[in-house]
DNA sequence: ATGAAAGCGCTAACAT
DNA sequence: ATGTTAGCGCTTTCAT
């Protein structure tokens, strides 16, 4: 019957006009809210669009506009707490513009970032809110530029040339872990971290640096960087600390620029039967809720997700709207939890130490 | 000059057509692939592509195919390791048939969900992978079944007269989970979980229940459920403590049915300063990286993250394609990790402990 | 083997 | 205030 075929294929907008008496073109402004329309006509086709459960195609209306409203996300991965709030804030954001998100993960490489670019630019998106793998100078953002795609950069980035870029204050986050460091008397301490995130570890560090080195002068930095991935890190820390043991020099006091140094870190100190803040004291940069249930409960830099998200995404619709202009840096201050996995040292002997 | 604007605007079939001096529909089927187009031409169309960078517009080319190269995944959040592992899989697997997954959280809420499904209808996906709030009895099913539309349910479901589901093999896992606790000689545990999820959490409570109380006709199963959210479980699982305490009865070993619910038990018992698993044990369904490294590690059920997203999108596309048949249930195996946080009661004095 | 023509579902000029 | 026309970028008969 052709009712239950009507069924099946979902009423078009012809389908609408036809069964209110008008054109096309008028259910268009209708569905638009153009006012140009007699009240009588606009009832009309409400009724229709009513019994018909007619519903606007988005794809088909992108597809006569100019730009299409969709935002694309690249994040570095979805596993995250960090990532997975930032998907949800940048979606529901999107959402409220009228916008769709479409989020994809680049799994920290950036051969997949810059393909999974060039797929959003085939889908010609309104613009790109990119997180990216390394820095601001990798190739998804070169590929951004040279094809004229609008978007904003965040998390892992300081400042572009090209892009708006919003990340968390890591270098005031950091100068603030330092003075709680240094104010619990801590002389030696050491700062694990990812040579690839390069502008954001730089900034981490330098911060967390000059800081501590300003309250005390003889403090003792060590810096243990990998490059790539989180397995090399976790075999430099332990031949660090194997070094260490050796010479009876142990620092008092870790700071993990990332959240996976942090878990490296903890589980470097299980092995070896520390416990904060006893042994050796812990905070990490990216803040977890399991962090706060677990006995010690860990230290950490929280990260403003909702502001950088928010941020970005003013920012990028600016950008939509046409806005000009030199492009934006924005630092987004961070919180810092002092919890009780950093104590002073010496408060407690250090069980097993031998100083 | 017309160079520089022929940057800006992206070329189209058309644009590649007239360089290589073909029509549009042959350079179609040289992009599709089509055997039928002399070698020459097809060169000059190859040639022409590359020069221009030419790349297929996969909305438009879907705007005229039947239906659209689209999966839409449908999440209860994204904040969770499980749920981003799970949309990182699904992304990939779409990603390999040439698909694009669109993922939406519906934040924990059946009406958000709702309204996701129908502006995934609008977008015409060809199909979605959808993990109910609360179970396979929702309004979004009932959308989903009402509109013809063809998808999976995952997770929190157990089977559906319309739709294939996928979900981890609660029950088994849970009597997995007994045995071990009835072998270390639990014989009081406490079981909390969210009612809400009905069909899970009965399966993994009987599931439970059922083989606790074979191999010990004795133990006693108390039970915690909140209906909606975790911050009443909290309360209630506070009140519950507070009257054992007076009683003088607790118990030994605490299960929890879901992630938040064992995040919530260890900060319970953190407030009132017991350790696993001297004075209490615990076991939490879902595993999360950090159970691992924590000091004592958690015990945890580990939820076949990629067996549930393979065979959610192997029986996806098949619908997709055509299959035809009633609608499969599948469970699949978990793994269970027993760690440092559950240990024989009675082995180690409890401290604080009034019996 | 190839191209002309006809749309997919929609919107925006332009007439009326 | 409304309808007609002309596409967006692509694919697919259907002739040739």
């Amino acid at each position: 019957m052709a009712h239950r075929q009507a069924q099946q294929r979902r009423p078009s907008i012809h389908d609408v006009a036809s069964r209110a008496g008008v054109s096309a073109a008028t259910v268009s402004k209708v569905m638009a809210g153009v006012a140009t329309v007699k009240p009588e006509n606009a009832q009309r086709v409400l009724d229709a669009v009513e019994h018909l459960g007619y519903r606007v195609d988005p794809l088909a209306s992108d597809m006569r506009r100019a730009k299409r409203r969709i935002i694309g996300a690249i994040m570095p991965e979805f596993e995250s707490e960090f990532f997975g709030q930032m998907v949800s804030q940048l979606e529901s954001l999107a959402e409220q513009r009228g916008y769709t998100l479409v989020a994809a993960s680049s799994r920290e490489s950036e051969a997949r970032e810059k393909e999974i670019l060039a797929r959003m630019h085939d889908w010609r998106v309104a613009g790109v809110v990119l997180a990216p793998v390394r820095n601001e100078h990798g190739p998804a953002a070169a590929f951004m530029k040279a094809n004229g795609m609008t978007g904003v950069l965040i998390d892992r980035v300081l400042s572009d040339d090209a892009f708006d870029t919003v990340s968390a204050d890591s270098a005031s986050a950091s100068a603030e872990v330092a003075r709680e460091l240094i104010g619990k008397r801590h002389r030696h301490i050491l700062v694990i971290g990812l040579g690839e995130q390069a502008a954001t570890v730089r900034a981490r560090l330098d911060g967390f640096r000059a800081t501590a080195l300003k309250l005390a002068p003889d403090v003792r930095i060590d810096v243990v960087l990998a490059e790539t991935d989180v397995e090399p890190l976790r075999a430099q820390l332990r031949d660090y600390f194997d070094r260490g043991e050796g010479g009876g020099e142990r620092p008092t006091a870790v700071y993990s620029l990332f959240l996976k140094g942090t878990l490296v870190a903890l589980s470097e100190f299980r092995r070896r039967g520390w416990h904060c803040p006893n042994d050796i004291s812990l905070v990490g940069f990216d803040d977890a809720e399991w962090m706060q249930v677990t006995w010690p409960a860990i230290a950490a830099v929280v990260q403003p997700v909702r502001q950088i998200a928010g941020h970005a995404m003013e920012a990028l619709f600016a950008r939509i709207e046409g806005e000009e202009g030199p492009p934006t840096a924005r630092l987004e201050p961070c919180k810092v939890l002092m919890r009780e996995s950093v104590g002073s040292p010496g408060n407690v002997p250090h069980s097993g130490d031998r100083q």
